[in-house]
DNA sequence: CATGATACCTCGGTAAGCAAGGTATGATGC
DNA sequence: GCATCATACCTTGCTTACCGAGGTATCATG
């Protein structure tokens, strides 16, 4: 009934993840460029490679998806101690979707940033 | 029941609209850093100036959240001839998430730029 | 054989794009 | 006057997708 003061908070913390959003599946695919990965190590990659921290609960289901598209392939594996690792690999269709998506999300980016070209002339 | 054939096709054509998604909300508080603008010119802005088309049952429900969020306010305005137009404007604390999320924006950018990075050196 | 570490997966709530369809205002043609 | 068109704003319903929480499986260790 009152204000809801609890929006302007919870709105701020969530605009990283609303950023992130667009290019995330561009990100997985694009780590995935050099080599095979499995999927707890693709999160350790992505968070130390570009800065990203992406839970499990979101990696997954992308990772199942793409698959199903065909962008992806995966393989169990052995490893020589713990539980088993599914490997992920780009396929031939996926490596041609990286570089289509590429150039649409520089396409984007460079016009997202003839918007923001007027702001930063703002340093209070 | 047999294989969705739909899927290969239609995902590609799909990827312009995931690409954008992070940072459409941000593109339309920048478009407004100059100035007031009306709903629909705010869509044609977007697409004149950086090249990203918007539906309009897109942009009226967005535009609600941020008033709704206070980072915009509103105003009718009578046109010399026609429908009354809604101008819409930053508030202060609009240029502040402004600021906020540019900064957002170009870490995630930069950080999804150094995964794209590899990519490139491949012109078939 | 319990505990912990590592790894993969799923369920359910929620957010958000957007196509389609609707409403409102005023100008123009007849 | 009235139908039609152009402009502009808004809503509904469908669908996609993130992701927190919780679950399962494998192997090592004490």
């Amino acid at each position: 009934m009152s204000v809801d003061r609890r929006d302007m908070a919870d709105e701020l913390g969530k605009w990283e993840v609303q950023v992130r959003k667009g290019g995330l599946g561009l990100a997985v695919l694009a780590i995935l460029w050099p080599g095979r990965l499995y999927g707890l190590e693709i999160l350790r990659q992505l968070e130390s490679q570009a800065g990203m921290s992406i839970p499990e609960g979101t990696i997954y289901p992308l990772l199942s998806r793409m698959k199903a598209e065909g962008l992806v392939d995966a393989e169990w594996v052995e490893a020589d101690a713990g539980h088993p690792r599914k490997y992920y690999r780009l396929t031939d269709p996926g490596r041609a979707r990286v570089r289509e998506m590429t150039q649409s999300w520089r396409a984007f980016a460079q016009g997202l940033e003839r918007l923001l070209a007027p702001i930063e002339g703002d340093i209070s």
